[in-house]
DNA sequence: ATAAACTCTGGAGTGTACTCCAGGTCAAAT
DNA sequence: ATTTGACCTGGAGTACACTCCAGAGTTTAT
């Protein structure tokens, strides 16, 4: 499929998808004989796991770093693990962080609640 | 306190401080009749604030709006509410979309440890 | 067959949030 | 009194991750 097909089904731009590319965060992707890329579904679903890798916050680097691995082939198993396994215990962390700030923040909404109300009964 | 000493206490550094003063996050931090900064414990509860809502991922900008109202007055209780509230709901979202990713992290630290294990059974 | 729409490359530009000077002043210790 | 270390300002530089061209070729619809 062509790169807008790709645009519609990850909504990422052609132009990230090129970027991605370029930087070795995708592979090379098949051409047509008029060197139009022609993306394959397994190519579809590695953007999916790399959109969303990107997005609990994993470098860019990391990434590539991991599918230069893959490409090295079975005996780098023990190193991608210990990859994702960092990345869990780093979103686990956020996670948590996350969930007290959401805390903070439900408290302080709490509080202009409440002075709003005060002043409504103060008008009364 | 001097800015040596905010650094310890909250683990930003000084240029950040500074940068953070001169852009408006921070209030023009009182200073020693030499111009030293001479920071008072209310402004690090607000630095720890900003730290806060920094990790959230509330952009610089936000908060730099969100302390204009302040400085406005009572009347900007709704509109500061409401910023909270906006940001509460993204956390949210987000909270939502981290766990998913971490369990498809796990999901994938798995099938490595099973491949792993696999092949210590054909060597045995 | 020709206009309109899509795709290509390589390189430059953008936004966000810092981070790092240079060149100078100030404070504390010897 | 002078060295050492902390602090100051304004401005430039950096890192990351895109994003946006210009100029050229390709495909599709009329």
């Amino acid at each position: 499929m062509r790169i807008s097909e790709v645009v519609k089904r990850t909504s990422l731009t052609a132009d990230t998808l090129r970027y991605y590319e370029r930087i070795g965060l995708l592979p090379p992707i098949s051409r047509t004989d008029s060197g139009i890329r022609d993306y394959q579904d397994i190519d579809i679903r590695r953007i999916e796991f790399v959109k969303c890798m990107r997005r609990a916050g994993l470098p860019v680097e990391v990434l590539i770093e991991y599918y230069k691995l893959v490409r090295q082939g079975d005996e780098t198993i023990p190193e991608r693990k210990r990859i994702l396994v960092e990345q869990r215990d780093v979103l686990k962390d956020q996670l948590k962080d996350l969930q007290e700030i959401l805390n903070l923040l439900e408290y302080k909404i709490n509080v202009y609640e409440n002075i709003v109300l005060e002043k409504e009964n103060e008008i009364s």
